[in-house]
RNA sequence: GGGCGGGUAGCUUAGUUUGGUUGGAGCACCCGGCUGAUAACCGGGAGGUCGAAGGUUCAAAUCCUUCCUCGCCCA
């Protein structure tokens, strides 16, 4: 350590561009982990974001999170390493390309050339690496960038494959159909995350249908139509069945009249048809007068056929269940008709129901969202979701169609093109997530999730629901599926290069043509689909054409990051698993449970401890940022107005981390003014007084029992602040830690600290006192700058290098990990002063006692300061006594007090009858408790009490009766109010139990004496005024004349001698003769003071 | 439609687990004071149907019920 440089004004941006570059010159990240590479390991994981979309002030909230977690780890002394990762897979990489190239269907692009696409993919994902690079370090986001992970890295691939493969070993890898949201333009199926994404209110034709009965049907149920509801016409040509419920009630009822005037829409039934539908919705749904004629159960109804509604759309093939009725237990009559129209290929359900009983699984629509041709002539090539109007014309048309209307409903649209998804049958691959269940609930409960109720919520109810993974894509630009075919479906799955290097040779020795498959082939389509492997019985296998959801690359970080398996055991053992991660909420489904299903289903092991769920970021009223808003804030305005330092603050102090967070530019603004201008100030005024003294920090300090009380709290304080500093981190309240923090530097050190001590620096001299203070501020800027670093790490660094010679991102956390966890104590309370031990060798002693009396100190201060507005007596003109009555000695505050009310003597008065009278209040808790609704009547008794001496004593000797009840001096508080005549105040302190009145009382009257120190002030505060305005440095001299009116009271000497020394007037003057004309005046008590002042 | 979380002053929020005197702060506003104290500081004022209604209770921001509303997630 040295002798501190002076500080300088503050400039953030510069400051923070200065540190930036001296942490890269001295390495300062590196060494700050290297330093801890023996300690024990706390890992992070990165969860990697897509390079090609520009960072925003959300990535900077969530980095932050990141940032500080692993910052004080690592100042606790772990070993943290922090490995940068990219996410460079995927839909949105292919959709930005082929919007750019304009290659809008999967012909164009394959036209393009599938490799010269994946080029221009690959290409794409740097789009913003730089920015992203650069907001990174702009933050002070330390992690390495130099050695990330790469999701389209070989190696990275590689160990996916291999992940793939033990899942496929493991029996949780299938092929199979499902129905999936699908997006004909981007001829893609998404995943639920992506669906997400996208739900969108629309209006919509719903409709009911007549299904004519056929067959015995039509005998038994006298030709009547099964009424059944959609609100999906187009695929009403692909219906092949009517589910219903065996158990719901259905009726038959027979239309007797024409509809009235009021019918909407087409549709509508003539008068002796018949309809089937269920009994509780049949209000509902029919608008026409109709006469029931019998009543049963569904189980009636199985097994009937009707009339196909497009004969030729569907082959019935060797079906037998083909437009029939079909029970379903999952019927229900909460909308719809109680029928269920079912068409295979088009919904979950439908599928599931269809696979069960053998209905014909066939497409009516293509893969481009256009019906097939045979669909029906006026359909036929057209996209389905413009043939809703035209199919209900064509059924209309053949009275077919019941009625239609208007229906509004969430539907999901694809989140990259707003088309609307078609539920759709498609060749999909799964991972059986369903049969790990169990596991996954387990590996949840053991993670300590923040906040709780997402864990809990949120999370566990999505596991209770887990579906099968559909992890299969039909895209090109992803981690090739490794899985190879024959024709008749025999299957492979390759979990390594070298696997698929010798499977390519055994396909070659079999004859079958292959390119070279070297040691970096390139793990991406087309390269790999260009492999043809070989059957154990010699038949051609082709690689299925799918990549893999993206969301299974970063499932696989935390091993895939280490090339893991290939990679030796030992980087991965020790990095698995995670310690933290940390995401935004939106993650719920999407990172933090890919990386579960993946770890639980090739591990079977929870993949991370502690789970940090952040809450979305919002404009400042509340609204969502997005780019269509135009409501984005750009990080950047603030890290070049406020600095990151001030960003990152507020970020972290707005709000629980887990809350959503209102970004307003003015808390970044405020947090700037309020906490770093503050702490910048007090830092300036240590370090430039530090320098002009030559404050040597090494010097041996005065033991802190010897220094003043304000010293001693202001440690004391520290320590008790950063005790509980210390255990809001631990629970996670990063934002209440900042806020008491924010607090202490503010209103203790700043406005109270420095405050009462800036004379003690002042003094030319040395002495001790002043080294005591110079240490004391050293101590308390140390420890606030280690505080705060791991929040906002540029000017506490400054400030500590300045202060203590290095980095203080290599110094040591001040707390040091106790056992019981009980870390906050606060420090109120006990005013006796008892020291409390707590084992904390780095932090100077607690003194709980003396904090709580300088509160009460400060808090008579305040009394004192309301008195005076109160009896309207100026601050400058001083008071000639004050006395406390009541409350701990507070003997070593006399003076410290008696400067603050500007009173000469402050002294302790224990006889309180010479000031004050008692008052009874009740104590409704306790009163309540015994009397219950009889409360009122005794707290009206209560206050007509009138000698209140009187019945305190009643009280303390049993006697007094209050509406029936006996009350007891707990039932009651009593309060010291002070008799007329003195100006005073009562403050009550300590808690429940012990609750003492403490009262300041000031005397009021006046002398020659008082009134001379009165004027003298008043004169001495105008020339320190003018001194500023005339911008004289502290240090110069100047000369005063002062022209008193006769009527002023006189400036006694020794009051003049201050004043002089006070406002360093060399030569000063003072009379009763009438001023010249131009020079300065003043008015107090409505007498006009004229003076002068000019340099020397 | 279901789950979770929120709704407290113009704005940002504490307090709600464990009911108890007059719901606390900060920003902004108004008045006053103080200052060789920094984009300061201190005192006072104004500003609250604590989302709404009902219930429990002597007593509800706090507990219960229903509803409204915003957000997220799911369907």
């Amino acid at each position: 350590m040295a002798v501190p440089k002076p500080a300088g004004e503050y400039n953030p941006v510069d400051l923070e561009k200065a540190t930036l570059s001296r942490w890269a010159d001295e390495k300062t990240f590196a060494r700050s982990v290297e330093i801890r590479q023996d300690g024990p390991q706390f890992v992070f994981l990165e969860g990697p974001p897509t390079a090609n979309g520009k960072p925003g002030i959300h990535h900077v909230v969530a980095r932050t999170y990141k940032d500080l977690v692993c910052r004080w780890k690592t100042m606790e002394g772990n070993f943290v390493k922090r490995k940068g990762g990219w996410d460079t897979h995927g839909l949105p990489v292919e959709i930005e390309v082929q919007k750019r190239l304009n290659l809008m269907s999967k012909e164009s692009i394959e036209e393009f050339g599938m490799a010269e696409f994946n080029q221009e993919c690959r290409n794409s994902v740097w789009t913003y690496e730089k920015a992203w690079r650069e907001m990174t370090e702009r933050m002070a986001y330390w992690v390495d960038l130099d050695n990330p992970y790469v999701t389209l890295n070989n190696n990275y691939v590689e160990s996916a494959w291999w992940a793939l493969k033990q899942m496929y070993d493991n029996g949780l890898l299938f092929r199979g159909h499902k129905v999936l949201p699908y997006c004909p333009q981007t001829g893609t199926s998404y995943s639920s995350h992506e669906v997400a994404l996208g739900y969108k209110e629309v209006e919509e034709p719903s409709v009911y249908i007549k299904f004519r009965l056929s067959g015995e049907g039509a005998q038994r149920f006298n030709d009547a139509s099964v009424l059944a509801w959609t609100t999906t016409p187009w695929t009403l040509p692909g219906n092949v069945g009517l589910a219903v419920g065996p158990e719901v009630t259905y009726i038959r009822g027979k239309v007797v009249q024409e509809a009235g005037g009021n019918w909407q829409g087409r549709g509508g039934a003539e008068v002796g048809e018949e309809v089937i539908l269920a009994k509780e919705l049949f209000k509902e749904v029919i608008r026409h007068q109709v006469e029931v004629i019998e009543e049963f159960s569904g189980s009636e109804l199985v097994g009937l056929s009707y009339h196909p509604l497009f004969p030729d759309a569907v082959q019935r093939g060797d079906s037998e269940s083909a437009w029939t009725i079909l029970a379903a237990d999952w019927v229900t009559t909460t909308d719809g008709t109680g029928v269920v129209h079912t068409a295979v290929m088009y919904g979950e359900d439908d599928y599931n129901l269809g696979m069960e009983v053998g209905l014909p699984a066939q497409h009516t629509v293509n893969m481009e969202g256009n019906f097939i041709n045979g669909t029906h002539p006026e359909l036929d090539g057209k996209y389905v979701k413009d043939c809703d109007d035209q199919i209900l014309q064509i059924l209309s048309a053949e009275n077919l169609l019941y009625r239609e209307k208007a229906y509004k409903h969430e539907y999901p649209h694809c989140w990259r093109t707003d088309h609307p998804l078609l539920y759709y049958a498609m060749d999909s691959w799964f991972v059986k997530m369903t049969s790990i269940k169990d596991r996954l609930l387990e590996f949840n409960d053991q993670v300590e999730w923040a906040p709780e109720w997402v864990g809990e919520g949120r999370f566990g109810e999505w596991l209770r629901n887990v579906k099968d993974w559909a992890i299969s894509r039909e895209r090109y630009w992803g981690t090739p599926l490794p899985v190879w075919r024959t024709e008749d479906g025999e299957m492979k799955c390759i979990g390594s290069i070298a696997e698929l290097q010798q499977e390519v040779a055994k396909a070659v020795a079999a004859g079958i043509e292959n390119p070279e498959c070297p040691d970096d082939v390139d793990l991406h389509r087309p390269i790999v689909d260009g492999f043809t492997l070989v059957s154990d019985d010699g038949k051609p296998m082709q690689r299925e054409p799918f990549v893999m959801d993206c969301w299974f690359d970063s499932g696989c970080a935390s091993f895939a990051q280490w090339h893991h398996p290939f990679a030796g055991p030992e980087i991965f053992e020790s990095q698995f698993p995670i310690d933290y991660i940390c995401e935004g909420v939106d993650q719920t489904r999407g990172w933090f449970y890919t990386l579960l299903a993946v770890s639980a289903s090739v591990f079977d092991s929870l993949c991370y401890k502690r789970c940090l769920s952040l809450g979305l970021i919002l404009d400042a009223n509340g609204k969502k940022m997005s780019k269509s808003k135009g409501n984005i804030v750009d990080p950047w305005d603030h890290f070049n107005r406020e600095g990151a330092d001030a960003t990152r603050w507020y970020m972290v102090t707005a709000g629980a981390p887990w809350n959503p967070l209102k970004f307003d530019p003015n808390g970044v603004r405020e947090t700037y003014g309020k906490l770093f201008l503050t702490l910048w100030n007090v830092y300036k005024f240590h370090a430039d007084y530090a320098a002009l003294d030559g404050f040597e920090p090494s010097e041996k300090p005065m033991p802190v029992e010897n220094r003043t009380p304000l010293d001693r709290w202001i440690l004391s304080r520290l320590h008790s602040v950063t005790l509980s500093y210390h255990s809001q981190f631990v629970s996670w309240d990063f934002h209440k830690a900042g806020r008491d923090l924010e607090d202490f530097v503010v209103n203790d050190l700043s406005n109270w600290y420095v405050r009462r001590s800036r004379r003690r620096l002042w003094d030319e001299s040395a002495n001790d006192d002043k080294r005591a203070c110079q240490h004391t501020l050293h101590e308390v800027l140390i420890t606030i700058a280690k505080l705060m670093a791991p929040i906002s790490p540029f000017m506490v660094d400054e400030i500590y290098t300045n202060l203590a010679g290095e980095s203080v991102h290599l110094a040591d956390w001040p707390v040091v990990s106790m056992d019981g966890g009980e870390a906050g104590k606060s420090g109120e309370g006990d005013l006796d002063g008892k020291i409390i031990a707590t084992n904390q060798p780095h932090l100077p002693p607690l003194d709980v006692g003396l904090e709580a009396r300088m509160a009460l100190a400060r808090q008579l201060a305040e009394s004192g300061r309301k008195i005076r507005v109160e009896a309207k007596r100026r601050q400058r003109l001083p008071c000639a006594e004050g006395w406390i009555v009541g409350g701990p000695d507070l003997t070593e505050f006399h003076d410290l007090l008696a400067e603050e009310l500007n009173v000469e003597v402050i002294s302790t008065e224990s006889d309180l009858d010479r000031f004050q009278k008692i008052e009874i209040q009740p104590n409704r808790r306790e009163i309540g408790k015994k009397c219950r609704a009889d409360l009122p009547k005794v707290l009206a008794e209560l206050a007509d009490i009138e000698d209140h001496e009187v019945a305190l004593a009643d009280i303390e000797a049993g006697r007094l009766v209050l509406a029936g009840y006996p009350i007891e001096l707990n039932d009651i508080e009593v309060r010291r109010l002070e008799k007329e005549g003195y100006a005073a105040a009562t403050l009550e302190v300590g808690s429940d139990e012990a609750k003492i009145d403490v009262s300041l009382v000031l005397d009021m009257s006046q002398n020659a004496n008082l009134l001379s120190k009165g004027m003298a002030r008043e004169v001495v505060r105008r020339v320190q005024q003018k001194r500023k305005e005339l911008d004289l440095e502290i240090e110069d001299t100047i000369k005063l004349q002062v022209w008193l009116p006769p009527a002023a009271p006189e400036i006694l000497a020794t009051d003049w001698a201050w004043l002089k020394n006070e406002t360093r007037a060399g030569e000063a003057s003072m009379t009763l003769a009438d001023a010249p004309l131009g020079v300065d005046e003043f008015s107090v008590d409505d007498l006009i003071i004229k003076y002068q002042v000019s340099s020397e």
